[in-house]
RNA sequence: CGGAGUGUAGCGCAGUCUGGUAGCGCACCUGGUUUGGGACCAGGGGGUCGAAGGUUCGAGUCCUUUCACUCCGACCA
């Protein structure tokens, strides 16, 4: 391709809203460009080359692994969603509308239903099974708060498969081949990441992993390990249970008034006792269906924290948000002075798994200006849940080593679904004994766009892109420094010539710019490696120049075609 | 949804307080010079000033309504 015919519309100015180096050099660099705001973007030539050198690492590993990919209608009617309970409970990030004749349809924000679909009419018997089938395609979700570029769009490209099962067990089998699948992926595309437990969210299931892309500007937190292989999402994340070295505190059993004193510091001062045994109760209002609220009592140990994940997970929860102090009143509570023990009618109570068994804590008593000292919790019958937020410093519960947090970009989440959708959705085949059974799922997704600025977030430098072997829009830049200089321009086209024809994807920078202008493009764009033609070239010398820390290197000009398939196909970047 | 802002040329912005010829930089077009680190000179094109209504002889500017977007927070495969 020659450069002068190529649409780069290149920027010396970075866009107001952009402030994460993805954005900024995605943009600049004249890869996408944004529609009027809002998370919207259009993919320009050298974007869309970045997109399929992507989709077709993504394409070439999940076809040799046995998938096969489908194309699913980006629109779907509502009526799929409605039959497996999630028309209400995806909420408002599903975009709905309707067509001439009324119908209601969504933007597909993922595809279980559809897939479902596709296989529940077509697939009857156990022989057609195990199936696994996916799609790179658009996707839709209304996000409250589009960002970052591509990282969180409301329009984005995903890859997304999804697997059926005639048992749990090879479900299981194939959940870890999409696990072994997916670190390849991300391996070719020349990515450091890590594969942690994660929470299901609105997709469900029983056990689910994300692949981290390692950013520090990644926007979830995760927790690992250093000294085993355990990794978590922060809203999964467990930890070993917590010694206290604090001494017990011998306090009789009584109603102690405590004017003002409601945070956790106060009052662990005011009765010199261990934050460790008093009991936190925090409220929050739970989100059902149809508008239904209930207002719950979340307890833990003074010393952790809640995770809200968590914390929804265990009431079943569609979402939960924080109760007001008049929605407290109304259930008869007072913020500050709450206590799962005597908790009033009609108020569910949820207790961290580290409260079970516990005794001589100190709880609120559920009356304004009193706490109860010497409590015991061992001998109720509440909830228990695991509702803790593991902090920096808490002990592996694999190995018992601290664990620490780290940033990661979620690029990858891979889900065992087991019946959830089938059966709802009646996807069922007849078994040996010709009975009819749910399918076992399992589903895979892969945040193809979200790729891009992951790799672009690991791999740049101030002067803008470095691309990764597999990813980069173009293998080779060939650069003629005074297009006016005949012999300089000659050579050019002669190495262009002979590049293309031994297959490499090269890109011809013929333009009439001074050299300057050319390399400032050039280090923005970011292709791994360039030949720049230019003065030298009448001593016989060219440079071989590699994007990566910009190492320049002067070689004979007689050598550079075969300097240049050497280091093409040797290097790993 | 709470808080704070911004809408003026493709992009980045000034002009709004104090109403009176619609401006600057980048980008773009023409001609010339220049060619190893985002060149220079000269000339040129491009605007329903987010939208609607109002006040006024006259509105980018004042008033009312409205829409959109951005940032912080909340939220979020």
């Amino acid at each position: 391709m020659r450069f002068s015919r190529l649409l780069v519309p290149t920027t010396k100015e970075t866009p107001n809203d952009a402030t994460l180096a993805s954005h900024i050099f995605l943009i600049r660099g004249g890869f996408i460009q944004s529609v009027s705001g809002s998370g919207l973007y259009n993919f320009l030539p050298l974007g869309k080359r970045v997109l399929d050198k992507v989709k077709h690492v993504v394409k070439d590993e999940l076809d040799k692994a046995g998938c096969q990919e489908v194309s699913l209608s980006f629109v779907t009617p509502a009526s799929l969603w409605e039959e497996s309970g999630r028309y209400e409970k995806y909420g408002k990030e599903l975009l709905r509308f309707k067509d001439r004749k009324d119908n209601e349809f969504v933007l597909g924000p993922t595809h279980e239903e559809m897939m479902v679909n596709l296989v529940r009419q077509s697939v009857k018997s156990y022989k057609q099974l195990p199936l696994n089938l996916y799609q790179i395609n658009l996707k839709f979700r209304d996000e409250i708060r589009p960002r970052f570029g591509l990282m969180r769009g409301r329009e984005f490209l995903m890859k997304d498969g999804y697997s059926f099962h005639t048992t749990e067990e090879d479900m299981k089998r194939e959940f870890a081949l999409m696990e072994e699948t997916y670190k390849k992926i991300f391996t070719r595309l020349g990515l450091e990441f890590r594969v942690v437990e994660a929470d299901s969210g609105a997709i469900g299931g029983s056990g689910s992993k994300e692949f981290m892309v390692l950013a520090d500007s990644g926007e979830d937190t995760i927790v690992v390990c250093d000294a085993c292989e355990y990794g978590a999402n922060i809203e999964a994340a467990v930890r070993q249970e917590k010694p206290c070295e604090a001494s017990v505190p011998t306090l009789a059993q009584e109603k102690v008034h405590t004017p003002d004193i409601t945070t956790m510091e106060a009052l662990s001062a005011f009765f010199n006792v261990d934050p460790y045994y008093f009991v936190k109760t925090v409220a929050m209002k739970a989100l059902y269906d149809e508008g239904k609220t209930q207002i719950v009592l979340f307890a833990l140990r003074g010393s952790d924290e809640l995770q809200e994940v968590k914390a929804c997970n265990a009431v079943d929860a569609n979402d939960l948000v924080e109760a007001t102090e008049e929605e407290l009143a109304e259930v008869g509570l007072v913020a500050g002075y709450m206590s799962p023990l005597n908790a009033p009618e009609g108020v569910r109570v949820v207790l961290d798994e580290n409260l079970k068994g516990a005794v001589e804590m100190i709880c609120g008593a559920n009356e304004e200006g009193y706490h109860l000292t010497g409590q015991k919790l061992e001998d109720t019958d509440m909830d228990h849940a695991d509702l803790v937020a593991v902090q920096e410093g808490d002990l592996c519960a694999c190995c018992g080593a601290p664990l620490r947090y780290t940033k990661g970009i979620e690029a990858g989440h891979i889900f065992q679904l087991g019946t959830q959708y089938s059966e709802p959705l009646g996807a069922t085949f007849l078994d040996e004994n010709g009975k009819s059974q749910p399918m076992v799922m399992g589903t895979y997704g892969i945040g193809v766009s979200r790729l891009l600025a992951a790799i672009i977030e690991q791999n740049h430098d101030e002067k803008g892109c470095i691309w990764t072997k597999e990813s980069a829009p173009f293998a080779l830049y060939i650069m003629v420094s005074n297009i006016k200089d005949d012999t300089q321009l000659d050579f050019g086209e002669k190495l262009y010539t002979q590049a293309q024809e031994a297959g490499i994807d090269v890109v011809f920078d013929d333009r009439k710019d001074r050299f300057g202008a050319k390399m400032k493009d050039y280090e923005l764009i970011g292709i791994p490696h360039a030949v720049i033609i230019g003065k030298k070239l009448a001593e016989g010398k060219v440079e071989f120049v590699t994007r990566k820390g910009m190492e320049k290197e002067e070689v004979d000009a007689d050598a550079i075609f075969d300097i240049v398939k050497e280091r093409l196909c040797s290097s790993s970047s």
